[in-house]
DNA sequence: TCTTTTTTGTTGACGGTGCAACAATAATGT
DNA sequence: ACATTATTGTTGCACCGTCAACAAAAAAGA
């Protein structure tokens, strides 16, 4: 994998959950909130996916997602079903019309892909290896929580 | 005013409105959100701040705005007044209690940029001219919201 | 001056999320 | 088998912010 997919990696996964890079207009796919939406790309990617396995993928809280999904239930998106040998967990799928926001919400991602790809193939190697280190160096910080425990607080 | 300082400025205000980035822990700064401290801030820097000024500094809506400022009065942190010639615009300042919030959330902050700035400093020149040349591409992208529009839709 | 337009701040209804308590169920220990 | 503990999903409460409608005031136009 070369450098700049990994840029492009790191990068998506920051402008998903950003405030500062998401999206201003609408899109086509009206009607559904973005958590939404990525809840249906979770549970298009998990296996036997139920409100504990998406908040964890997702970070949010599992009454959170509990509530996301129910809206997901009620717009027709998505469907639950259970084990015949597990009466607790309640497992979801998508149904024909969550199948197709999954696909074109996949679209748009792979699209942008591209563009962000061809955006970072304006960059060197040694540009790109610069970036990659900040963006890894970063990541880990964060991943750690030091930082957003010492140097973050309240910026 | 070198690569790292200028890194760091777009960093920082990419930290302050990003999710991901975002502080976990709370602070010694309890009792107040960060939409506060934010809105504590702009109120102790910007000239005759009212709602709709500190409104576009922040980014959050007039609505938005006006219900933090409501808060803070309640909190005691800011009062407002007006100027004898307009009796539409309201404007704030910052309490006694108000102006510790202030310089303690200033104090913080300037901790965090040096600590950053130790951070960006084990980056060669080459290196952060590298990710300030990103940093300076990837805003000037989300400013024009192009690539917010076509790009970010649904990622 | 008088009318129209713009600006300003507020509010109700709403969406979104965290927290914490809760009941139901499963897993574990003995 | 039984009791204890852990996990799962839901829900009431609270907070935060948006949106859109609104009234009041100011600014602009004539």
């Amino acid at each position: 994998m070369n450098q700049a997919l990994k840029i492009l990696d790191i990068f998506i996964k920051i402008q998903e959950n950003s405030d500062v890079f998401r999206h201003k207009g609408e899109g086509l796919l009206d009607e559904i909130s973005l958590a939404e939406v990525h809840c249906i790309d979770w549970i298009g990617m998990i296996d036997h996916p139920n409100v504990t396995k998406i908040s964890e993928k997702m970070g949010l809280t599992r009454g959170g997602i509990s509530r996301i999904s129910k809206r997901l239930l009620g717009k027709g998106l998505i469907e639950s079903y259970q084990e015949p040998d597990n009466n607790k967990e309640i497992y979801f799928q998508l149904t024909e019309s969550g199948q197709s926001v999954y696909d074109e919400h996949k679209k748009i991602h792979n699209q942008a892909r591209q563009e962000w790809l061809v955006f970072f193939k304006h960059y060197s190697d040694d540009e790109q290896a610069a970036i990659l280190r900040f963006f890894t160096e970063v990541g880990a910080l964060f991943d750690s929580e030091s930082v957003a425990e010492n140097a973050g607080k309240h910026m």
